[in-house]
DNA sequence: TTGATTTACTTTCTCACGAAAGTTAGTCGG
DNA sequence: CCGACTAACTTTCGTGAGAAAGTAAATCAA
């Protein structure tokens, strides 16, 4: 059993500095962090000295790197399971959650459904599931929720009008006095950049763009190391760009638009009138991969429409990576020859490449960023 | 007469950014430099110090603000004419010059043909370019050249096709050896977007992009005060992102793409098919504003594209400002309602609003963002 | 085995930063 | 005119950062 865990809270300066790179990028040596952070090597040794002592980090085991020059480094790393964390993400019939560590690696994972949308009866419903992961733990150190629309302060909800909601709605204190935890509200996509740019394939990359395909269209954008926290995450901008003239309509009139190329609602609905009955989005992969022609016309316009979105996105923001997952992720994993070949066919032939990262993830993920935003909320104390 | 210069060159640290702070925002109190860096005031005092006894800051004269509270501030500033520097921007056909002071207020300009296109050849006429521009003041202090194309290194030119020039030309160190000068080589439209971050509509937004008509499309990024440094810039990555379905062809037979619609090549070929005679572009800026239908329609046409292409730059930038500019400008000076309506009708209508600013600026602006970069080279001291 | 080499980490010392308190130069209200 | 107030700037002083030199722990070559 782990002794008391040491706390984050008082660590400022370089010590806090230290502390956040080796969660992100431990086990991690001495020196390493000294060439990360710009610090030098004396500062090093008196910082991580009274964090050792406190048991904050811990020398980990030397890594057979084998036959390297030099005394060998001594890695520093913190201990995932000292902290836990309480992540849910909302939609309009659900809330799901994950308990995760420090590191936001998933210990356990619920579901319950919001069959009441009303304010009041969805924080309950957040509180029981909150309550239920926490059981689990002796203790939980801050809970996240994330959501898709735009949010305020990291405390409060608007515009979410899937819900149904008013103007705005405050989240963050409603909940924080139900379940004694403190709690931060995200936007859903911003929440999974977050969780992509400290513990996920971002991790190494200073600039990358996030892009999320399902019920909707997500994009994020992270230049320098720091997310773009415009309101526009949560609006959807990238949501009309034209991606094919002869594409089908989206609600608001623009044919072949992103919502109306790549939402799994748009497509099982360009499907469904194609077969004349309705079907599912999984059904609709299923269809394209036994050869049924609207089904694979279907998905192969919306896969060159995605190529063409991603070459966009790549020609307007310089970024070396762009993470492409979210629930619609597997017409793009089934298609990945052709969004690939209309992402080339997008790009100058000169131009650097760009890495495309097709990311199979669950649903969960969703969840794990809003638990990343309390991780962050937490080790950085705002 | 100014005496001997004060040097910038051993600056370090905290005294170094607060001169560079000067430099960009002067004439500005030390509480507001506090600000800004996130330095204590007992900082500012100390640093100052040395720095104004050496005579690289003075105290400016109080600007009558008018009724604040409080002890009224002391602005510091420095003296932009302490030093001079000559920026060239080199097209296939001229090289355009300019002497700046520190600042890079243009002080003077000179123009040069350039008849024969061997690196040799170009070099000789950039340092009698120079030579003529130096000899208006005492002494330079280092030169900027900027051209189409990639640089490596701040040094060689690389794939400038327009030249005919071979793979890479080390345009730098030839020049540095033939003037004397510290030389540095930059792409055009980083330079100009270094203007603009320094000295310019950039200042004080630490997020912005610049987009450039004329001969081609240039596209350019600043995010966290820094620019994205990606060698694509050079390349044009975005002169082939479409724009519109029914738009001529480019030479690579891409319909409608940026180059198409927006370059003054394009523009006056598609009105030269349909005069069935040659047409410079400002002829085609004056027969639409006559009322000529074909210049009318090609016109509105590219300005159509270009709100769509600024449109697609906010959606996927999230940036707040956009600074249009370039040789092409005109365009969309006359046709502003129109850029700015579809510009409009390509955002969200939720998203925050950004500021589109055409700017109508000489030819001389890319030899001055030339001179932009040999400032920065010498203060920055690299 | 021994010494050269490389790299990681530690110790010592100095100096530059910021916190806190003090000073200055204005406006404002009586 | 005078004192209260405000905000910019300055002074004093303790602490925490880096420079430089030293030590440790490995590989490698003879």
């Amino acid at each position: 059993m782990a002794a008391a865990s040491p706390s984050w809270r008082p660590l400022e300066g370089a010590a806090h500095q230290i502390a956040v790179e080796v969660l992100i990028h431990g086990p991690i040596s001495r020196s390493e962090i000294a060439r990360r952070l710009s610090m030098s090597p004396a500062t090093l040794t008196r910082v991580t000295k009274p964090l050792l002592d406190a048991g904050l980090l811990f020398e980990a085991t030397k890594e057979e790197g084998g036959a390297r020059l030099g005394r060998p480094s001594q890695p520093l790393d913190v201990d995932p399971a000292s902290r836990h964390f309480v992540g849910v993400k909302i939609t309009s019939d659900a809330a799901h959650g994950v308990l995760t560590d420090l590191r936001a690696n998933v210990q356990s994972q619920a579901v319950r459904p919001i069959a009441d949308r009303a304010p009041d009866s969805v924080v309950a419903t957040i509180a029981a599931l909150t309550a239920e992961l926490a059981a689990q733990v002796d203790r939980v150190t801050a809970l996240g929720v994330s959501a898709g629309g735009v949010t305020e302060d990291n405390a409060s909800l608007k515009w979410a009008a899937y819900m149904g909601w008013p103007d705005a709605v405050p989240l963050g204190p409603l909940l924080q006095e139900r379940t004694g935890l403190p709690t931060v509200v995200e936007n859903d996509v911003a929440a999974w950049t977050e969780a992509e740019r400290w513990f996920g394939d971002g991790r190494d990359e200073p600039s990358f763009a996030l892009v999320t395909t399902g019920m909707g269209v997500g994009f994020s954008l992270v230049t320098h190391g720091g997310r773009a926290a415009s309101r526009d995450i949560g609006v959807g901008s990238l949501g009309h760009v034209p991606l094919d003239p002869l594409g089908p309509p989206c609600a608001q009139g623009h044919h072949g638009c992103a919502e109306a190329m790549l939402t799994s609602g748009a497509i099982e609905a360009t499907v469904g009138i194609g077969l004349g009955r309705s079907v599912a989005y999984e059904e609709v992969l299923a269809l394209a991969a036994e050869g049924q022609p609207v089904a694979v016309s279907t998905v192969a316009a919306s896969a060159r429409a995605l190529g063409r979105l991603l070459a966009l996105i790549a020609n307007t923001t310089f970024v070396p990576l762009i993470i492409v997952s979210g629930e619609g992720i597997g017409l793009a994993v089934q298609q990945e020859a052709l969004v690939r070949a209309e992402f080339a066919a997008g790009r100058h032939p000169m131009a650097r490449d760009v890495r495309l990262l097709l990311k199979q993830a669950p649903f969960t993920e969703w969840a794990r960023g809003a638990a990343v935003v309390a991780v962050q909320t937490y080790v950085l104390g705002r």
